[in-house]
DNA sequence: GGCGATATACTCAAAACTGAGTATTCAAAC
DNA sequence: GTTTGAATACTCAGTTTTGAGTATATCGCC
C-alpha cells in the first residue's frame, strides 16, 4: 500500500498543515533531487490519507477565490507517522534500481561503443553533483542528512563508472586489432 | 511504460528463450539481490511483450505435462533491447528512493531513539554485504560489474548510517541532562 | 477592457502492478 | 492406494500510478 510515500505525506503535514497544490509545490521543488511524486499520486493519496482517516480535510473559502481543501493530519495519522518513520529507518531496504537495468547488460556491448555511453554517463552524474552541491548550502542543518546521504550515492556511482571506464579502455582492441589485458575483472580494483 | 523491466526480460530472453516459471526463478535466485519483479508482473510484461511484437510465444506440449509457453525475442524486440540498453547506460537517473523517506524525518526523533534504531539498520545493512559478498566468489566475470555497483551502494549506505550514529552520540544529554556539542551538523563531516 | 500567461486545484480514464488464488503433475511417505 | 507436499504455470480482481485534461481566478500589458 505504498507506506513510504504515505510516511512523506504524513511527515510533510505533520510539520504544516497544507492544500493539495502547496504540499505538490514542495515537493517538487525542495525535494525533486531525491524524491519523484507524480501531482495526481499526491492527490490519489491525500484523498486515501482522508477515507483511513489518518488526516482530514477541511474546505476553505476566502472571497471568490475558487475553494480549496486544507489537509491536517489526525491523532491515528500521528500514529501511523510514528510507526512508519521507526520501521522504516530500522529496516534496511537492499537497493533495487530498476532504472539501472542497463548496467547488468553492459558487458554485451562492443568496449569502444560502451565507452562512449559511459561517458555520456560520467557527464550527466558531474551535473548531477553540481546541483545538488549548490542545495548543500542553503538548508538547516536539520535536513542536511538526507543532502549527505544523496551525495554518497552520486560519489559511489561516480566510483563505479571511473572504474568501468578504466577497465573498458584497457580492452580496447589496439592499432593491431588485440584486446590489452583481456582478462583484469572491473571487480578487482575492490577489496 | 516501463522500459526498465522490458529491458531486463528482453535482455534474459535474449540470451535464452524461456518459459515463464523458469524466468521467474532466474530472477528470483540469481538476481534477487539488485531487482525485485514480482511473478504477475512478470506474466503481464511477457504478455504486452507479445501484443507489442517484441517477444513471440510458442506453446509447448510435452506428454501429458501440463502445457507451458516458450517466449523468444523477435527481430524488433531485439531492435528495442538494443535502444533501451544505450539510452538507459548513457542517462543517469538521479536515484529516487521510496523505500528510504524515513531519513527525511529521522531528525525529528529523540537521539537516544534513533541511535537505537541505526544499530538495527547498521546491523542489517551488515548482514546484506555478506550475503552479496558471498555471492561475489561463484560468479562469471563478465557479471562482477553489477555485483560491484551493488557493492559500492552498500558501503556508501554503511558510510552514511556510521556517520548518523557518531553524530547522534555525540547529540547524546550527558547525565547532567545537558546536549554535548550540539551544533555539528553531520554535514561537517563530507567536503 | 480585453487578451494571454500563469497560478491554483483538481478529475478521470487508462495503464501498470500486486497478492491471492487456481489448477495440474509428480514423488515420497504413510 | 492415498494423502501430502513441492514444483510448475499461470489467472484475475483489485489497487496504485500516471499523463492528459478541465476549470476558474488573477495579473500585467496593450
Amino acid at each position: 500500500m505504498s507506506m513510504d510515500r504515505q510516511l512523506l505525506l504524513l511527515g510533510l503535514l505533520r510539520a504544516q498543515e497544507m492544500h493539495g497544490y502547496q504540499l505538490n509545490e514542495f515537493i517538487d521543488q525542495q525535494m525533486n533531487f531525491c524524491v519523484d511524486l507524480k501531482r495526481s499520486t499526491a492527490y490519489y493519496l491525500l484523498d486515501k490519507l482522508c477515507r483511513d482517516g489518518y488526516v482530514e480535510e477541511e474546505v476553505e473559502r476566502e472571497g471568490n477565490r475558487p475553494e480549496r481543501k486544507v489537509y491536517h493530519i489526525t491523532p491515528t495519522g500521528e500514529a501511523l507517522f510514528q510507526d512508519l518513520l521507526r520501521q522504516n529507518l530500522s529496516v534496511y531496504a537492499p537497493p533495487f534500481y530498476p532504472e539501472d537495468m542497463g548496467i547488468i547488460f553492459e558487458h554485451q556491448l562492443p568496449p569502444a561503443e560502451s565507452l562512449a555511453l559511459l561517458h555520456t554517463r560520467r557527464e550527466a552524474i558531474l551535473r548531477h553533483r553540481e546541483r545538488v552541491h549548490a542545495l548543500y548550502q542553503h538548508l538547516p542543518p536539520s535536513h542536511t542528512a538526507v543532502i549527505d546521504h544523496h551525495i554518497l550515492h552520486l560519489e559511489a556511482e561516480l566510483t563505479w563508472v571511473d572504474r568501468l571506464i578504466a577497465d573498458r579502455t584497457a580492452r580496447l582492441p589496439t592499432s593491431d586489432g588485440v584486446s590489452v589485458s583481456p582478462h583484469i575483472p572491473c571487480a578487482a580494483a575492490s577489496e
